[in-house]
DNA sequence: TTGAAAGCGATACCAG
DNA sequence: CTGGTATCGCTTTCAA
C-alpha cells in the first residue's frame, strides 16, 4: 500500500558487481520478491540455515534463538518459498494434474471431481486443474508434461492416446489415469462404462413390458463420449432380449427441438424412451405432455443422474442412478500407483448404474 | 513398457566422478527424463544451440542442417522442456491462478469460469485452477504465492483479505482480482453484486402489487455469500417502496425441508416469494402445488438464473436472468493490468439482473 | 551448530 | 553461426 517513491539504491558498486553488498539493509532493494537469501541476510545466518529452519529439517538441530530470528525475518519480509525452484532442486513434484474437460459435464461428475480433488489433497498432493483448451491428445500431453506432474488424471474426452501416455511417462509422470468411458494404452483406467447406464434403463423398460424403445441422443457437441455408449448399452440389452427395435432420437437442449420431436411422435411408434439424462427427460416429457401424450400410459420415460428435479416432476421421473466411487478410495489408488509405479496398467470399473423406479415408467 | 532388468552401469569410475562419461549414448541412461543437454549431446551441439532452435530465437540465426538435427534429436528423445526451470530462469510466469471455489456454484457461474479460462488462454496465459481446499485467506494466499502466478483471480468465497492480497503482490503477482459479491482491499474487483438480483426480483413483485414477500435462504453451507446479499437486496427494495414485510424462509435442498415449509405456509401470510434460484423455486413450487396452494394466484414465485427448467414448469417460472460479462472482455482487462500494474485498484460492476416475466408471478 | 558450495534445467549474454 | 558460462531460488551433502 505505501508507495515508496523511486527509492533507488545509493550510487555505489555496479549492479552486477560480483561481491555481495556489505550494507545489507533488505529494504534497500525496493520491490523485488524476497528470497531465502534475503531472509538469511536479515537474520544474519546462511541460506542453508534458513532452509533448515523453514523446513523443520529433523536431521539437523538449530538453536532456538536462531530459529526465532529466521522466522521473524521471514515474516517481516513476507517470504514465500518458490515452488518452481524447490521442485527443480528436488527433482520431482507432488502435483496431480487434472486437465479440465472442455465441456461442462453435469453436476454429478463435477461433484465427483471435487471430492477426488479434496481426497488427493488429504494425501498431500497439490491438485491442479489445467485448462489445455483446444489441444489434441499428444500436443495436450506435451503441454501437461512441461509441468512435470507426478500423476495425471485425464478425462478421456481429451483423447489422450497411447502416444500421449508415453509422452507423460517419459516426462516423469509416475501414474497416468484416464477417467471416462474409454481407455488409453499404457495408462491405468478408471473406466466409467456408460453402456451400463443404457443397459440398466433398457432392462428396466423391457421388464416393464416395453418393446419399442427410443433413445434420446443430445445434439450438443462434446456429449458423444457419453451418449454413444449409453445408446450402445440400450442396443445390447434389447438385442439380448430378442431383437426389438431401438430408435435414435436426436434432440437439442431447446424447447423448439423438443417440440419438433413431439410433433412427429406418433410416427416413431414408441412405447418407451430413455432420455439420456434427467434434464433431457424433463424437456421431452414436457413437450409430450403438452401434446396430451400420456406418460407412462402411452410412453414410459426414463432419465439418468437421479437429480432432485426428477422427484419434482409429475409423474415423478424414473431415473438411472449413477454411482461413482468415493474420492477417498481413488485417491488411495492413485497414491499407491505413484509409490509403486511400473505395474501393469490396471482397469477399474468404477461406474454403477441402477434404476430408481418412480411413476414415469 | 520394456522393463530393463537391473542394467547397472559397468564398474568403472565412481558414480560421482567429476568428468562426464565420454561414451554418451543416450539410451545408456535407462529411464531418466531427457533434458536439453541430452538433446544437445545427441545432436552434437551445445545446450545453447538447442535452446535457440527450439524457441525459434530470432536474435540468432542457426543453420538449417543444425536445426534439423536438433529437432530430430528432440523428437527422438521425446524431449519436453521443464516449465519450472524455464520460469525460474525467466523470473516470471504466464500463469493465471484461479483458485477453485470450495462449493459447487451452479452451471451459470461455471460456464462463466470456462469462458474466462478460454479467453485467457487466447492471450497466451496458462490458466491453472488450484484446489487450496480448506485454507483461509492469508494461508491460502501463501500457498498460491508459491507458484508465482502473474495474476490471481480469486472467487471471494476464499475470503482473501487485504493481507492475502499483500502476500500475493509481494510474491510478484502483477494483478490480483477478486470476483464475487465482496471485494478485498488492494485488489481489483470484478464485483458481482448479488443484491441486484434480490432487488430486481423485489421490484418486479412490488410492481405486480405484492406486498408480503418471503425470501428463500438456502441452508446449504457456502451459499451465504450469495444468499445474504440477495436477501439484502430484497430488503432494500422493499424498504424503498414503503416498508412492507420481508420474511426469511430457510430451506434445505430436500423434499422434506420443502414439505415442512409448505405445511406451515399459511402462517407466514405471504403473497410472494423470491426463491433464491430456479432450483429452489422448483422445489418450493412443487411443495406448494402439492398442497393446492395456487401459483401465482395465492402466491407469486420468482426464481433466478433463468434455467431451462423454469420454462418447463407449469406455471412457467418467472426468473431473474443474470448477465455476466464476456470472458473476452475480462481477459483483456486482466491482460491490461498485468502489463501496466501499479494502477489504483479498479472496481468493475459486472453483474446485470433483469426479470424474465413468465406465468408464476 | 552453522556455512560454503554444488547442482537441478533452461536461457541469454559475450566470446570465439 | 555456435559454444562456454553465469544465473534464477532452493536444498543438501560435506567441512569447519
Amino acid at each position: 500500500m505505501v508507495q515508496i517513491p523511486k527509492q533507488q539504491p545509493a550510487p555505489g558498486p555496479a549492479p552486477d558487481a560480483p561481491s555481495p553488498p556489505p550494507d545489507s539493509v533488505p529494504q534497500g532493494t525496493p520491490h523485488s520478491v524476497p528470497t531465502s537469501a534475503d531472509v538469511a541476510r536479515l537474520a544474519g545466518v546462511s541460506r542453508a540455515t534458513v532452509s533448515y529452519v523453514l523446513n523443520n529439517t529433523s536431521a539437523v538441530r538449530i538453536s532456538e534463538p536462531t530459529r526465532r530470528r529466521v522466522h521473524a525475518a521471514a515474516k517481516e519480509l513476507g517470504y514465500v518459498p518458490h515452488a518452481a525452484a524447490r521442485s527443480l532442486r528436488a527433482g520431482h513434484t507432488r502435483m496431480v494434474l487434472m486437465p479440465t474437460p472442455q465441456i461442462a459435464v453435469g453436476p454429478l461428475f463435477s461433484q465427483f471431481f471435487n471430492e477426488l480433488q479434496w481426497a488427493l489433497s488429504r494425501f498431500d498432493y497439490t491438485v491442479v486443474q489445467y485448462g489445455s483448451l483446444g489441444l489434441t491428445g499428444e500436443e495436450a500431453a506435451r503441454a501437461w508434461a512441461e509441468l512435470r506432474p507426478v500423476a495425471v488424471l485425464a478425462p478421456d474426452a481429451t483423447a489422450l492416446g497411447a502416444r500421449g501416455v508415453a509422452v507423460l511417462k517419459r516426462s516423469g509422470a509416475k501414474a497416468v489415469f484416464t477417467l471416462g468411458p474409454q481407455r488409453a494404452d499404457g495408462a491405468h483406467a478408471l473406466l466409467m462404462d456408460q453402456r451400463l447406464v443404457g443397459r440398466a434403463a433398457a432392462d428396466h423398460l423391457l421388464a416393464g413390458g416395453r418393446r419399442r424403445i427410443g433413445v434420446v441422443v443430445p445434439e450438443e457437441g462434446g456429449l458423444e463420449a457419453f451418449s454413444r455408449p449409453r445408446l450402445d448399452g440400450v442396443r445390447a440389452a434389447v438385442r439380448a432380449a430378442g431383437d426389438h427395435e431401438v430408435t435414435e432420437l436426436p434432440l437439442a437442449y431447446t424447447e423448439d427441438s423438443a417440440a419438433r420431436l413431439a410433433d412427429h411422435w406418433s410416427a416413431f411408434g414408441l412405447d418407451a424412451v430413455f432420455a439420456y439424462n434427467d434434464e433431457y427427460a424433463m424437456l421431452l416429457m414436457r413437450a409430450l405432455q403438452d401434446r396430451d401424450i400420456r406418460v407412462p400410459d402411452e410412453v414410459a420415460v426414463v432419465g439418468a443422474d437421479d437429480l432432485m428435479l426428477g422427484r419434482l416432476l409429475r409423474p415423478r421421473l424414473s431415473s438411472v442412478r449413477i454411482e461413482l466411487p468415493s474420492g477417498r478410495g481413488l485417491a488411495e489408488l492413485v497414491d499407491r500407483v505413484v509409490r509403486e509405479p511400473g505395474g501393469k496398467p490396471e482397469v477399474h470399473d468404477v461406474l454403477g448404474a441402477s434404476v430408481v423406479h418412480r411413476e414415469s415408467s
